[in-house]
DNA sequence: AGCGGAACCTGTCGGC
DNA sequence: TGCCGACAGGTTCCGC
C-alpha cells in the first residue's frame, strides 16, 4: 500500500501520539511478522523500553527505543497502525503493544505482508543498508541520479520502482511522476537526455512533497490515524483515469502492464 | 547478470 | 445471487 508520502503520514500521526510512551506488554497473535530475532526476544527486548523517535528510510519505518534499540517495520501492501485507549477487537489485528498512558498500538496487516526487525544498528541492517537516498533528499540530484540511470537498460518505470537506486517511489507516483516529467515510461535510462533525468529528479520531489501535504493517497484501502484517508487522490493526472482524457491534451489516458504491474500514461504528451 | 513471473496473503469488484 | 478471475500504494525468490 504505502508509497514516501504514506508512510511519512503514518509516522507524523504516530509520533503525535506515541512519542516518549513506555512499551508496558505486547501480545503477539501472529508469529509470522517478526524476522530477525524470536518472538520471546521480541516481547523481551522491546518491554519496558521507550519510544524516543520515528524516523524513515525509503518506506521502512524507524523506531528508536531507549537502550539504542531500533525496531524497523514494513508495511508491505496493508500494514497499519491503530491506536486506541482501551482494549479493542478488530480483525487483523496481530502485534498489540500496550503503552504507558493505557494507549494501545495495534500492527493490523489483511494480506500479511509486513515486516518487523530488531536491531541496535540499522544501517547494517541488509533490509535498511541497501535502501537508496530518496527523492526529498537534498542529495538526490543530478550528479547522483545521473550515474545511476544513464547506462541502465531498463524501462524507467521498472528504475523508479527500484529502491536500491532511488527510495519511496511506489506504483501510484512512478506513474504520476513521469507524467509530470512528460517522459515514456518505455523509455530505458540510457535513452533520457540529461534534460530528461533533471526533469524527472524535479517532478519526483515536486510530487511527493505535494502529496505528503494531502497526507497521500487512498485509491483503495490506504488510512491512517484509525481511518483517515489521503487526500492527493483528488490530484492524481494519471493513474487510475484509464482511458479518460489526458488533462493537457485530451487524448485518452492509456494503462498497461510493465513488470505485471500497471502503468497509466498518456502517449501524446510523453515521449 | 538480468529478466519475467510466481509467491507471499486476503479482500473486493466486475462480468457472466 | 454466486462463482471465478483479475487486481491491489511491495518485495523477494526462483528459474531460465
Amino acid at each position: 500500500m504505502p508509497e514516501l508520502p504514506e508512510v511519512q503520514t503514518i509516522i507524523n500521526y504516530l509520533k503525535d501520539n506515541i512519542l516518549n510512551q513506555t512499551i508496558l506488554d505486547i501480545e503477539i497473535k501472529n508469529h509470522k511478522f517478526i524476522k530477525n530475532v524470536s518472538t520471546n526476544e521480541f516481547i523481551n527486548n522491546l518491554k519496558n523500553k521507550i519510544i524516543l523517535d520515528i524516523d524513515r528510510k525509503g518506506k521502512y519505518l524507524i523506531f528508536k527505543l531507549s537502550n539504542n534499540l531500533y525496531m524497523i517495520v514494513h508495511l508491505r501492501m496493508e500494514g497499519k497502525f491503530f491506536i486506541d485507549n482501551k482494549k479493542v477487537e478488530r480483525k487483523h489485528d496481530y502485534i498489540i503493544f500496550k503503552l504507558s498512558n493505557n494507549i494501545y498500538l495495534s500492527y493490523n496487516d489483511s494480506r500479511q505482508f509486513g515486516t518487523f526487525h530488531l536491531t541496535n544498528e540499522p544501517n547494517k541492517l541488509k533490509e535498511i543498508n541497501k535502501i537508496a537516498l530518496d527523492p526529498l533528499n537534498d542529495n538526490f540530484d543530478f550528479h547522483y541520479f545521473h550515474s545511476k540511470v544513464s547506462k541502465s537498460n531498463k524501462n524507467i518505470k521498472s528504475i523508479l520502482l527500484d529502491q536500491t537506486i532511488v527510495s519511496g517511489i511506489g506504483n501510484i507516483y512512478a506513474s504520476e511522476i513521469l507524467f509530470e516529467s512528460n517522459i515514456s515510461p518505455f523509455k530505458t535510462g540510457k535513452q533520457l537526455s540529461k534534460k530528461e533525468i533533471e526533469h524527472i529528479i524535479e517532478a519526483s520531489k515536486k510530487i511527493l512533497k505535494l502529496a505528503l501535504k494531502y497526507n497521500g493517497t487512498t485509491i483503495h484501502t490506504f488510512s491512517f490515524g484509525n481511518n483517515k484517508t489521503g487526500d492527493f487522490t483528488k490530484y492524481l493526472k494519471v493513474v487510475n483515469r484509464e482511458n479518460k482524457n489526458c488533462l493537457i491534451c485530451n487524448t485518452k489516458i492509456k494503462r498497461i502492464k510493465q513488470q505485471s504491474r500497471s502503468t497509466f500514461y498518456c502517449d501524446k504528451c510523453q515521449k
